[in-house]
DNA sequence: GCGGATTACTTGTACCTGAAACTAACACCG
DNA sequence: CGGTGTTAGTTTCAGGTACAAGTAATCCGC
C-alpha cells in the first residue's frame, strides 16, 4: 500500500549508499593531516566565527554534536595546542572555544585538502547545474530535518550566524592567548 | 587556488548537514521496531537475495560492513532468532547467513515503517522530477566512490545480484531451519 | 536576597566500531 | 601427500560516542 515506487526505491538506495561511503571516504582523506572530520568541522565551525570564538553549546548546535561529545573532542583539540578555553566574562557557566594560532594553521593546512577531496569525490562528476540541483535537493531534504537551519551557518561567516544566535560568543579578550 | 565558489560551497554545507542528520534520524525511526538501521539493511539484503541466504561476505561487501562488525550484529540478531547461520557444504570456511521466519517477519512488519519514514523525510518534499534528479545526482557521486557498484544492489532482487557476485551464497538446504 | 528551578558543561558507564591478531579451511605445487 | 600461501570468520583490544549522573553558576519568584 505505501510501497515506494521503483524509480523512488532507486533513489533511496544510492542516497543510502552515499551516506553509507562519503563520510568514511572524507576521513580517510583528512587522515592524512591528523584530523577527524568532525575535528576539521569544529576548527571550519570556529574560523568561520565572529572572533574565532564560539561558546560550546552554539558550537554543538552548528555541528549537531551532543555536549558530552564536543567537551571531549575539544579537549583533544585542547591538548593538540589547536584550541584553548576561554571562560566567558558575562557568563560564569559558559566556556567558549577559540582558536589558537597553531589552530588556525592547521586549518589553513588541512583546508586545500578538503577542497580537493570534495572537488574530486563529488563535484567534478557534476556540471555547475548538477551543483544547482545538489543544492536545491539538499535544501529541500534539510527543510524537513533541520527546519531551524541549525547547520545552516558554514556557509556564510556573519550573516545568519549573528541573526540566528544573539548569544553565539560572549566578549573577552579579544586575542587568543599565545 | 583550489578554493570553492559560493554555490560549490553551499551546496557541500548542505549535503554535509544531511549526512549528518539523516543516518541518526532514520535510526530513531526505526528504534521502534526494536531494530538498528543497520540490522534492517541486513535484513532488507537477505531478504531480496535469491534463497534468502547469503554469505557473510558477500553481505559484508554489499553493505559495506567489516567483517567483524558483521560477524557480531549477525551474533546479535541471532540471539534475537531473525536470523541463522548455516554452514555452506561446498566450501567449509563459508558461513551463509539466512533469515528465519521470525527474521522475514520482522522485516515485513518494519519494512512499512521505514518506507514512510523516507516518505516523509525524504521523498515527499520533492516533486517526481526531484527524485530523478536525485537518482543522477546520486548515481555520478556514487561512480567515483562505488565504481564496482557493490552496495547498488537493493533496488532489483536477482538482475545485477547473480551477475555481479557468482558465489553470494552457496547451496545446501533450500529450506530455513525452524 | 534566598531557595528552587534551569542552564552549561564535565565525568562515569556501557555499547559499538575498526584494526590487528588468531583459528580454521581450502588451494596450489612440489 | 606435505608445506606454503590465501581466504573466511571470530576474537581481542583500543578508541570513540551516547546516555545518565554530577557539579557549578545563573535566573526567577516571593
Amino acid at each position: 500500500m505505501d510501497e515506494l515506487r521503483y524509480d523512488e526505491r532507486v533513489a533511496i538506495a544510492r542516497l543510502h549508499a552515499l551516506l553509507e561511503l562519503l563520510p568514511t571516504a572524507l576521513d580517510r582523506e583528512l587522515a592524512t593531516t591528523g584530523l577527524t572530520s568532525f575535528e576539521f568541522t569544529l576548527l571550519e565551525a570556529l574560523h568561520e566565527a565572529e572572533a574565532g570564538r564560539l561558546r560550546l553549546t552554539a558550537l554543538a548546535s552548528r555541528t549537531n554534536a551532543t555536549l558530552p561529545r564536543l567537551s571531549r573532542v575539544v579537549t583533544g583539540l585542547e591538548r593538540k595546542g589547536l584550541v584553548a578555553r576561554a571562560a566567558c566574562e558575562e557568563d560564569g557557566r559558559a566556556t567558549n572555544a577559540l582558536l589558537t594560532l597553531a589552530g588556525a594553521k592547521a586549518y589553513a593546512d588541512s583546508h586545500p585538502l578538503y577542497n580537493r577531496a570534495v572537488r574530486d569525490m563529488i563535484l567534478n562528476g557534476l556540471g555547475d547545474d548538477g551543483v544547482n540541483r545538489l543544492a536545491e535537493l539538499t535544501y529541500s531534504i534539510l527543510s524537513k530535518l533541520d527546519p531551524e537551519r541549525r547547520l545552516a551557518v558554514s556557509t556564510n561567516g556573519a550573516s545568519a550566524a549573528s541573526a540566528a544566535s544573539a548569544a553565539a560568543a560572549c566578549a573577552a579578550d579579544p586575542v587568543p592567548a599565545p
